[in-house]
DNA sequence: CGGGTGTAAACCATTTTTGTACCAATGGGG
DNA sequence: CCCCATTGGTACAAAAATGGTTTACACCCG
């Protein structure tokens, strides 16, 4: 009885603000996940890929599935099949159709969020209502909890980070924001984020936090600039960190 | 029957846990929850979300519970569902790019841009080519043809902050900056253009952006940062004449 | 009590994925 | 030349996953 306590109190905290994301595996992953391959040229120009056995077989799918996908790219112009031969590369007729979010580096995103972020913080200290204010408390308050979680700690980071762009009441700015967050989502970054976010460095980016917070209630514009360059700062290195 | 026991025991503590905005359970609280994430790019466009099912474990509540919060999200248009195949997010990827620009006023844009173009003016300092100088050398020099037509002068004044964009070669910026350029010919902005752009004040800019190009080919990182501020404010100060 | 909300379980219809079998084309080696 | 292993092309039914719906029950609050 004890025991069933304490599971279902672990199974409320774990789902606490995390919305688990899924969209591996099925055609859909499997098409994104092999066109960021051949993008990224890790299947050589005019080379064979894998049989649609072995693909199958590699990323645990059905060959029906692989098949599928496979389809999908032919029609994109990605790649060719041929009867009896393979499936072949067809790099370069397709060059403009590629997504921002495909070519954009993780420093290139922080180069730019830098920038946007500044802005944000100049504005929330002198826009931000009291509404504001108890929001963004709240939202700090939820990233404290994410110690060492990752997943948790990026959805709360990205609560937090929203409600600071949404005190500054320029409804341009907060959609700017949210489209960052798509670039960041669909980007490598992804796939970085358990490398970066060890407990030692969430606890530093939350005490910035902290900081920040404070800084924006007491209108101190200089401070607030100061702080959010040093979080920027910090996030930069630590990404370098990771990728040199 | 012991199941009915766990159940309570779980919503007693829940709601000890935190006595005054205990929302967070239930389709109210799950409804922003889950709102919330997809507004931040948690779950990007057309992402397939995770099955009633697994929401509903997930978030420990009940399927029916999940259905509710994502028939509302259907009807805010955020979420379409497909039965046998999954909820997809129907959200970003410029859906409303019109709309935004709907909204914004022309100073809204003008926060937005010092923020952009600060940073712009920052990595370009570093990052800047001789070839890209020679492009907003090249685009400077017709600016500064365009003394007396309005209309051409905003065309050149474009294409030499693109130019001076592209020389960050940071893709994601450059994107950004035409994004912002998309609601700026959308606005209001246009119709004022006539009344700001005096030959007078057309003469100012044209000094700065000189003056701007210069400390930029110095590398002068401080210097380039100052004057894109005076740039901004400047043209803060006359849209703000001709507004008010 | 009665209405609103949440939970649990079952069943349906559709879609997706899988498993399997067989065919046709290719290309290399006897 | 023929053989034959490998490859993609196709078809079909079973299995699994998913949303759509209904029903019964528990809880809370006025």
């Amino acid at each position: 009885m004890a025991n069933l306590h304490r599971v279902r109190e672990a199974k409320r905290l774990v789902s606490f603000s995390t919305p688990p994301p899924r969209q591996n595996n099925g055609a859909d992953g499997l098409t994104t996940r092999l066109r960021r391959a051949i993008l990224a040229g890790q299947y050589t120009f005019k080379e064979r890929l894998p049989s649609e056995r072995q693909l199958a077989e590699h990323f645990n799918a059905s060959r029906g599935t692989v098949r599928k996908v496979l389809q999908r790219l032919t029609t994109m112009n990605l790649v060719e099949q041929r009867a009896g031969s393979g499936t072949y590369v067809r790099h370069g007729e397709f060059a403009d159709r590629i997504d921002i979010a495909d070519v954009t580096s993780p420093l290139e995103l922080i180069d730019v969020r830098s920038g946007i972020e500044l802005q944000i913080v100049r504005l929330a200290v002198t826009n931000a209502t009291v509404v504001d204010i108890e929001h963004m408390t709240g939202a700090l308050d939820q990233l404290e909890q994410c110690d060492d979680d990752p997943e948790r700690f990026t959805q709360a980071d990205l609560e937090f980070h929203l409600a600071l762009a949404e005190s500054t009441h320029n409804p341009l700015l907060v959609w700017l924001y949210q489209l960052l967050n798509e670039v960041r989502s669909h980007a490598q970054w992804r796939a970085m984020k358990d490398q970066i976010l060890t407990p030692g460095r969430i606890n530093r980016y939350n005490r910035q936090h902290r900081r920040l917070l404070a800084v924006i209630i007491s209108r101190d514009a200089d401070g607030a600039a100061k702080t959010i360059q040093q979080h920027l700062k910090l996030a930069r290195r630590d990404l370098r960190g990771v990728i040199g």
